[in-house]
DNA sequence: AACCGCAACAACCGCCTTATA
DNA sequence: TTATAAGGCGGTTGTTGCGGT
């Protein structure tokens, strides 16, 4: 007996979200909560699957997301996580509040493997590309695994950097990263990094939980939840897209009523 | 203006893990 | 203990916009 499909593929909707589909997801789960994905799209009225909703949801609707290009210092910690932990984005993302693992993945994919090859970075090993002529010739180290201290630039900091970046033996073979990463003061971290990889962030969940005991008390969210001043601005200027109104979608998507992005 | 190639990122797919009956 | 449902994760694909020709 086969895995079941999560939806009819059939009977559902696919491709890029619309506003109102938006809108309506927004209304359910601020009315009711987060409860199960698989109900969510049947009572919210949305021809989509629950996994769908779920992922529209955590990658792109949510009020606690930060929207733009990943700081200097964010996509530095990014760089020093994954040597740490490899692509398992969600634990990355996990220490960047605000961030989907999603994005950091797509970002990694996008930018930051492109800057580390540039440097003559393994993004896969983060060690130096060894073998190309133009780095042994240099007189590169060869073999070690490399993570910085802090980005102070645009440019990710390495050691043997030619632009200058900072230096560490940080000889961490990438196969015992997982190791690494459960004991995490064997080795020279930052303790930024230490912190971040040992410390429980606050969970984004928590202002839901609070929406999930409080269903029914509208007045404690806008209280509490982290929309705070701007959240009813937000819903408002929200409900005031027309559903033609694709820049929405397309721009800064959802936007605080000053301008800035959540 | 039209076409093409590329970059960026949202969304999907399939597998894995966890919870529960 | 096992089967199943549901959520979560990571890899991949599809779409869109932009710059160059």
């Amino acid at each position: 007996m086969g895995r079941q499909p999560c939806c009819d593929k059939k009977r559902v909707k696919r491709g890029p979200w619309t506003a109102e589909e938006d809108k309506k997801l927004i209304s359910f789960i601020l009315t009711h909560g987060r409860c199960c994905w698989r109900a969510v799209p049947m009572l919210a009225g949305l021809l989509r699957c629950g996994k769908s909703c779920r992922l529209r949801w955590t990658n792109y609707l949510r009020p606690d997301l930060k929207r733009g290009l990943l700081t200097a210092d964010e996509e530095q910690l990014v760089v020093d996580l994954h040597a740490k932990l490899g692509n398992r984005w969600s634990k990355i993302a996990a220490k960047l509040p605000g961030r989907t693992d999603n994005e950091i993945k797509n970002h990694w994919n996008t930018h930051i493997k492109k800057k580390l090859i540039k440097m003559g970075i393994d993004p896969a090993t983060h060690q130096h590309l060894a073998n190309t002529k133009a780095f042994s010739q240099a007189g590169t180290s060869t073999q070690s695994t490399v993570t910085t201290e802090s980005a102070k630039s645009n440019d990710i900091a390495y050691p043997s950097d030619p632009k200058g970046g900072c230096s560490r033996d940080m000889s961490v073979p990438t196969d015992s990263m997982e190791q690494s990463s459960r004991n995490s003061s064997s080795h020279g971290l930052d303790p930024l990094v230490n912190w971040l990889l040992e410390a429980e962030l606050p969970a984004e969940e928590q202002w839901l939980n609070f929406m999930s005991s409080n269903e029914d008390d509208f007045s404690g969210i806008v209280k509490q939840s982290p929309w705070d001043g701007s959240t009813t601005d937000w819903l408002l200027d929200y409900q005031d897209f027309s559903m033609d109104d694709s820049s929405l979608i397309d721009g800064a998507r959802i936007q605080n009523s000053d301008g800035s992005n959540f």
